[in-house]
RNA sequence: GGGCUUGUGGCCUAGCCAGGACAUGGCGUCAGCCUCCUAAGCUGAAUGCCGGGGGUUCAAAUCCCCCCAAGCCCGCCA
């Protein structure tokens, strides 16, 4: 609904400036819509942008097709308030079930995230892929597109080497109830302690991806063993936090498949391709200085050569690629997207996130120095199941857990998915374990609000009639879902969301507290309640699409 | 040393790409609101030379240049 009235200002100062770019905002405090078109056309037409603005806004009033739009001119600037047909039709939208679905769209999305190494169990920086990934997966999923989540699975690392080393010769039990990435995660840092004491260990991890490369039948099973059990765990994980991939995608099969050899025998044949002790590719006509290395002296694929080859599938199968990666990526990141249009090939589109640390420092998989992803949701769930434990005390303990469950991921989502992922954060359990405002469930219980007294008010008849601030300004943000939604896809920036569903809340708020639905009468009840159901759509939605429950009651 | 990113009240944070009307919101502090639809809520108050300095513009948190600080990267690791 907002799309379309914004198109029709534009159209309407278009025409009447003959100006192509009529300088739109939204316009704040002061409007639905403001422009400042006035400031550009004062000096071609030499007159103070006040009579410039002055003149349009008589202009427009004039025009047949305003509708319920009213202009006027506040100093320099042009104002456009929407009226009660916007408020109504976009109400009436916001009620549908599925409203903010976009129509369907033809471009075969992929869009990778998570796909950390398989050496230990996720952390709090790892997560933060994962809830980006998910949450613009959700988002691409709403905006009409057929899309396919994969996870990139390293089975043929170092550190997997390390790992399977680990598992032969520590031998290592697992704990009773011990969460198998967990497990692999003391293998490791067991392992990578004992190369330490003992530096010949080194040769062996060399050996074993020689033979991976090769594709020696007992070293790749050993990897992928150790692989599949650590995923395993991390698929628990992901399950919890409400993420979800369709397919991994194991680094191996693209040597077992011989795409990779067929990607370097495709590169040799460039004139940027240097074979010596190595093959490598020269980037620096692109800015990129350092050596592009694909192949080792011992004749082994480098990991860059197994990336290329499974963008280069990725970029054959969809229209777009879209990939989550952390801050630490961004060279290789750039190699990659440089390297692939030379062999004619469609770099992907990459979403950075800076790192998360802890205050004592960065995290280490190696040093054990992390806080897992599990730790954090325990603590949380059991912060959760406190305070629900204090609200709702006449809840069957069960229902208290499911609701303690899923306001832990709704902490823990929106938290991440709020900050813009070009910013570093260290991580507070402080702020992790706070579910006051600007918190997932902060969201979640304005939701909860609103089922509570559509469920004691029964039946209604719709009706729309809105004159209050409070009922105008909740009425105008529900008609920016479907942009918001269009928003975060076109610029990968799911904090938008997460922005728009807290205002959302805000509002309703406000509202809920200034405006009484229940105890209203005839025409201002039945639109209330209309209003209401439509704002428990919207925020349904909304959360859907951050991952997170909308709870009916909490 | 080079590259990328960030720097917004005591703390956290949006706005910056597409420059315009009093810089968004939270935490914390102080003062209020539960005979009233769930107080995970609402209201009010105090707190800002938008890292620093130049420039462009009628107009700069936003664009350009320089500087400072922090994080990350600069492996025949992934």
């Amino acid at each position: 609904m907002f799309r379309e009235k914004y198109r029709q200002v534009e159209r309407m100062l278009q025409a009447c400036t003959g100006e192509e770019d009529v300088l739109l905002t939204g316009g704040g405090d002061h409007a639905d819509l403001a422009s400042t078109v006035a400031f550009k056309l004062a000096k071609q037409r030499k007159k103070a942008p006040q009579q410039i603005a002055a003149d349009l806004a008589a202009e427009i009033a004039a025009l047949p097709d305003l509708g319920d739009i009213r202009v006027e001119a506040t100093g320099p600037y042009l104002n456009f308030h929407f009226g009660d047909a916007y408020l109504r039709a976009s109400v009436q939208r916001a009620i549908e079930p599925g409203y903010g679905k976009l129509p369907r769209r033809p471009e075969r999305v992929v869009l990778e995230h998570t796909s950390a190494n398989p050496n230990g169990p996720l952390h709090v920086g790892h997560i933060r892929n994962t809830i980006i990934g998910d949450t613009l997966a959700r988002a691409f999923r709403k905006a009409g597109y057929p899309l396919e989540v994969q996870y990139y699975l390293n089975d043929m690392g170092r550190q997997i080497a390390i790992v399977s080393w680990g598992f032969d010769t520590l031998g290592i039990e697992r704990n009773e109830g011990e969460k198998a990435d967990h497990y692999v995660a003391r293998v490791y840092v067991a392992a990578n302690r004992a190369m330490e004491k003992d530096p010949g260990t080194v040769t062996e991890i060399d050996r074993r991806m020689q033979l991976v490369e090769r594709g020696d039948a007992e070293t790749v099973q050993k990897f992928r063993a150790a692989v599949s059990l650590c995923a395993e765990g991390i698929k628990e994980t992901l399950a919890q936090l409400h993420g979800s991939h369709d397919r991994f995608v194991w680094e191996s099969d693209f040597i077992r498949i011989g795409d990779v050899d067929r990607i370097i025998d495709r590169m040799k044949r460039l004139p940027q391709a240097h074979e010596d002790e190595t093959f490598w590719i020269d980037l620096s006509e692109v800015g990129i200085e350092k050596k592009y290395i694909l192949r080792r002296s011992d004749g082994t694929s480098v990991y860059s050569a197994r990336d290329l080859a499974y963008h280069t599938w990725k970029g054959r199968n969809y229209d777009r690629v879209i990939d989550i990666l952390g801050a630490d990526h961004k060279l290789i990141g750039a190699q990659l997207s440089a390297t692939l249009p030379l062999i004619g090939e469609n770099p992907p589109e990459i979403v950075y996130f800076e790192f998360v640390s802890l205050p004592e420092g960065s995290m280490s998989t190696r040093a054990g120095k992390f806080i897992s992803a599990d730790e954090l949701i325990d603590e949380v769930t059991a912060k959760a199941m406190d305070e629900v434990t204090s609200r709702r005390p006449e809840l069957p303990g069960e229902e208290r857990a499911a609701i303690a469950r899923s306001v832990t991921i709704a902490a823990i989502r929106y938290d991440i998915v709020k900050i813009i992922p070009e910013k570093s954060t260290v991580f507070d359990w402080k702020e992790a374990l706070d579910f006051e405002r600007q918190s997932g469930p902060y969201i979640q219980y304005a939701h909860a609000r609103a089922c509570s007294i559509l469920e004691k008010a029964g039946e209604f008849e719709t009706a729309f009639e809105y004159s209050t601030e409070h009922e105008i300004a909740l009425a105008k943000h529900l008609a920016r879902f479907p942009v918001v939604v269009e928003q975060v896809v076109a610029e990968l920036r799911p904090h938008l969301l997460a922005a728009y569903a807290r205002e959302l809340a805000d509002l309703f708020n406000a509202f809920y507290h200034y405006d009484p639905v229940l105890r209203s009468e005839d025409v201002t009840r039945s639109s209330r309640l209309t209003l209401v159901d439509a704002v428990r759509n919207t925020l349904q939605e909304s959360l859907e699409t951050l991952g997170i429950d909308a709870l009916r009651s909490m």
